[in-house]
DNA sequence: CGCGTTTGATAACGACGTTATGTAACACCG
DNA sequence: CGGTGTTACATAACGTCGTTATCAAACGCG
């Protein structure tokens, strides 16, 4: 062997934050493999040794935005179910508006050449876990009925579209919040519809 | 003056149809200055003359995405308003899927240094034009309650949200399909949950 | 038939992603 | 301890991109 490494995954690390960072600052135009090397004080050649090319170092980006979306997600710890169900919501809506490119890349189509795979895509579904069980804790609670899976992917879905409408323009964040509120309640009262019928619960 | 032109209005709307076609069939990488004016038999120069830049040209493409995904609403025209719901449900969903790239310029996050103005943004929501009516005309018919514009944006935020995950990969035409209706059902029936309470219907 | 003006194609510029080339740094062997 | 082979990295090059300066061609008019 010879000469030590300094392109180690310290490196790697750093590459994929500083792309994230000028991803987030500029959005995708930002994002040049010269310019990310730069600030990293290293070449090109490091990004093409550890990641292998602009699509891999955008595809890593992309796993850190379902990464730091985890962690959002996380973070709205609510002991009751239905609290933490409307702060999953209001967390999730906050992620997406203040990490407007982040978000882009995540589930936009492709900003530069880079198509997630299905491991990708099993990661990104990954994230929902906790939304699924926070579902699923409604489910046992008795304060919900049907399949979490479904469920669970039918709020995903309305907070997703209220996202990226918010994103692409169509009105302000707290339009926005008002939006998903009223959205999720009438999905809500829908979702516990026969239940309601049948007890005459709220 | 001297020599007739040939950058005419005729090879501009050649110029954005080429760019819509290659979008669709390649996807942005495929969309470049020089492969749509070679495509088109001409030079770049006809690009600048007539569109600006390249980003004028793409907002061209995106302007027509709306105008198709129009005229796809407004085929949808059975008689009851109800019908014409679903109908014009089912009409979003195959034009997202059918025409992905299109819909990622109209929704996604510029895919090529375009940001759309608030002119473009008026004329994108001036498509939902016909969702707005059609809840109007639910609500003419006592079919529905309340105000048509939020209605309609909390239809279509649930339409768009399935469109985007169904484009991001997350599951396939079918499958897509399937969850919109369940979504907007229990939608429904949320938003009539009061009535239904009141008035015993379904 | 030239002249002036307008039109549009060619070619150049800088920046991009990517890679071939060359140089510097170490381990090992004598 | 110096030569040598091998690995690690930076530099520089290639082709393509968006964009524009330059220049040639095409016409109305005198």
């Amino acid at each position: 062997m010879a000469r030590p490494r300094t392109y180690d995954d310290a490196l790697r690390a750093r590459l994929i934050e500083t792309a994230a960072e000028l991803l987030a600052a500029e959005g995708p135009r930002g994002v040049s493999v010269r310019r990310v090397a730069a600030a990293c004080d290293t070449s090109t050649t490091a990004i093409y040794a550890l990641l292998g090319n602009k699509g891999e170092l955008v595809r890593s980006v992309y796993l850190e935005g379902f990464r730091r979306l985890g962690d959002r997600l996380a973070a709205a710890d609510e002991p009751d179910p239905l609290d933490r169900l409307a702060a999953q919501r209001d967390a999730y809506l906050a992620n997406a508006l203040e990490n407007p490119h982040l978000y882009a890349v995540m589930f936009g189509p492709t900003p530069a050449g880079f198509e997630p795979d299905d491991e990708d895509t099993a990661f990104a579904l990954s994230t929902l876990r906790q939304l699924i069980d926070c579902v699923q804790a409604c489910i046992d609670a008795d304060l919900l009925d049907g399949d979490a899976d479904d469920i669970a992917l039918e709020l995903w879905a309305s907070s997703h579209g209220v996202c990226m409408l918010a994103l692409a323009g169509m009105f302000d964040a707290d339009e926005a919040h008002r939006h998903l509120v009223r959205l999720q309640d009438h999905l809500f009262v829908g979702l516990t519809a026969q239940r309601g019928a049948l007890s005459g619960g709220a």
